[in-house]
DNA sequence: TTATTATATGCGGTTGACAGAATATGCAGA
DNA sequence: TCTGCATATTCTGTCAACCGCATATAATAA
């Protein structure tokens, strides 16, 4: 993947947001959406954006669509984020972002939810 | 500076290397349309727009623009530019460009030029 | 003043990104 | 098969980014 493609991913907020979780593992879109609590239109279209640019990528889990990283163990989007989750003004936003996450994930495990061994 | 503009910055390979040079000391459009090997107009266009998001600064000697980084102790881009030296596809790109940095920087304060008292 | 060098801006056109609204697809269960 | 849920795509419009070209400004030197 190219570095520029990253940072293309990266200049947008909600797209860093997404990201941000991704980095912790898989996340299917209806779960992003909760958490981002944005519209599931708008989701579905910035994944498909860093699908095309390589950064993400997509499996189908019955009717789910399971996203992660492509390439997780990526060394400039990990500094990138720490980076962001220690100092910046997002700083906030990602670490409850993250927060939902842990709960949403363990919610999921716990109910032994259809998509929960990908994400689990 | 909002994080979300230093990538709009980073998002571009020409942006880039500018920055990367800048990062090492201020530096004149005309060394930097040397180092770059391109037209003079865009590179004025580049260091525009990073202007207007708050990343580089200019400062008029004489008949010469000196452009600078804003916060040249920006951790953010720091680590970036560290990571893209370092490891990525514009590796030899980057550090070519700061061999003929260091040449022309040694240049200009051998024949003391009028910029070189803002870039030695 | 005029010429020269260094740099910036303006204009027209093209492409890329993003939003809102509507619609389509894929899958599972009845 | 039909229904419902999850997700994706298409369309139209708008605004941002970028290019090439021409021109303008700013400072200096003659």
């Amino acid at each position: 993947m190219e570095c520029v493609n990253l940072y293309k991913c990266l200049c947008d907020g909600q797209r860093v947001r997404i990201l941000s979780l991704l980095n912790e593992g898989p996340l299917c879109v209806c779960h992003l959406v909760e958490i981002l609590q944005a519209e599931q239109v708008k989701v579905s279209k910035q994944l498909k954006y860093m699908k095309e640019l390589g950064v993400v990528e997509g499996q189908r889990q019955a009717q789910w669509m399971i996203y992660s990283l492509k390439d997780p163990e990526n060394l400039l989007l990990k500094e990138n984020l720490k980076c962001l989750q220690k100092s910046s003004e997002e700083r906030i936003t990602l670490l409850e972002d993250l927060k939902k996450r842990t709960e949403i994930v363990a919610r999921l495990c716990e109910e032994e939810a259809v998509c929960a061994p990908s994400i689990c």
